[in-house]
DNA sequence: TAGTGGTCTAGACCACCTC
DNA sequence: AGGTGGTCTAGACCACTAC
């Protein structure tokens, strides 16, 4: 008999008119107080079961307005051609694939001197807590918060590129800058993960509840030592990230959308 | 001023208690009765404090038990290795992985004749709807359940390669046999993504509330066309990927951990 | 049996949005 | 002003776990 809790079987009845299309995305729900009608249940228990659905990332709520179907629209990132050498670094890359996209980017940007974490001080074979400069973009694309990035170079490179540490733009990137200056990134270390958003991340990326982050780490690499480390912090639901390996000569015709 | 709401207080002062080492990971928190009477609140308004943490993924709840502080323990997986010529596929690479951790890994396997999803068909190249030999796998480590992978073949390689189609382990690995069949698998196409998992994904990887899925979408290709697409769901709070691209001597001596 | 969290109710008041 | 969701309370009963 298996009978599930009442704010259970509200959730799934509204989920199965989402998933249906009876709901489709960017619809609004019925009010609470019709849905407790509906349902026969008091309205702290619609609550409940709206609340389920919004932590699944399936519907959002505003206050006076009322809950509407999350619509996704995905933006996706090509990780393994990022930053080739043809590329600028710092958001150019980013910026160009938006404003290819039709889309409007638009970033915040600072530099600041920071000890290292941790985690940045290990990959970067530094010592914790050791000076890094820390570069730091806020990305938004049609004024949607998307992405914050995070790059953190060790005291020793900035030595011979001081310009890292200069507030604002690398006009030319700055990956080709460090080239230029004898520092050539000759391959990198990928790690993704994934976790719901601390407070900090939930403000800046301006997500609620019910959408995770999606974390990328790159740590980059010169002939013989790491010279950077870049954490990326996305909107879950509005990227996605790709890889391509190998002979993918089959793939260039017709890729997928 | 901006004054938080109560069961924000509350959510806040426990979670500076639990990210400051106060309540370190696999202690108990207070019952939801001392909770409310040291906030001087109602069991119900520490009890949305706490469902939000746990919908941070920050803890977990359990009838008859508690509230106890999430640990934290990844299992990496180096997905540009990953099925290199040298390594079977299909979990042989992933047991050994987990073996070598010093961990005891476990499968359920099962085959199927499905028609394809429409996402798999694009990426396959065949029409949505059209049959394929889909691969199911759901992988354990140390009896918790941790990913689950689906890989579809095309209709037309199982012509090729039959025992695809068949029930049961290919023990030399699928890539292999594969390649015995003059099916090589010359590069391949990762897609990353992460959400809340649906009920289904739950119920699999056994997660509660705040732990989001991890996706990997795989398209491998021979050399003139898609060969197979695999998905490979991961509960988030336990796995993470790397890639390694471009020249790392310099990393191959001290990695990180 | 006693203590824990899980479900549910009825009602109050507040904050926000639209008209 | 009227409707929406957001917060909070007090209390009831149930289900699970420990002892």
């Amino acid at each position: 008999m298996n009978k599930q809790p009442k704010y259970r079987q509200v959730a799934d009845a509204l989920r199965r008119e989402i998933d249906g299309g009876a709901l489709p995305p960017g619809s609004r729900l019925p009010s609470e107080s019709e849905l407790s009608a509906r349902f026969d249940a008091s309205r702290n228990t619609v609550r409940s079961g709206l609340s389920l659905l919004v932590s699944e990332g399936l519907i959002t709520s505003s206050q006076g307005l009322g809950y509407e179907v999350r619509s996704h629209e995905v933006f996706e990132l090509n990780a393994s051609q990022f930053e080739n050498l043809n590329f600028p670094q710092n958001g150019d890359a980013y910026s160009t694939d938006v404003t290819n996209a039709g889309r409007r980017p638009h970033q915040t940007f600072r530099v600041e001197m920071k000890p290292a974490p941790e985690d940045v001080a290990e990959r970067l074979t530094v010592e914790a807590g050791s000076t890094t400069v820390l570069r730091f973009c806020h990305r938004f694309v049609d004024d949607v918060p998307w992405s914050t990035q995070a790059t953190h170079y060790p005291a020793w490179l900035v030595e011979q590129a001081p310009r890292l540490a200069e507030p604002g733009d690398i006009a030319e990137g700055t990956t080709r800058y460090l080239a230029a200056h004898g520092i050539e990134q000759v391959g990198y270390f990928d790690e993704i993960s994934t976790r719901m958003p601390t407070p900090d991340e939930a403000r800046l990326l301006e997500v609620g509840a019910g959408v995770p982050v999606l974390l990328w780490m790159r740590t980059g690499y010169s002939g013989d030592r790491p010279i950077r480390c870049t954490i990326t912090t996305f909107r879950g639901d509005l990227n996605r990230m790709n890889y391509e390996i190998g002979d993918l000569s089959a793939r260039s015709e017709n890729e997928p959308q």
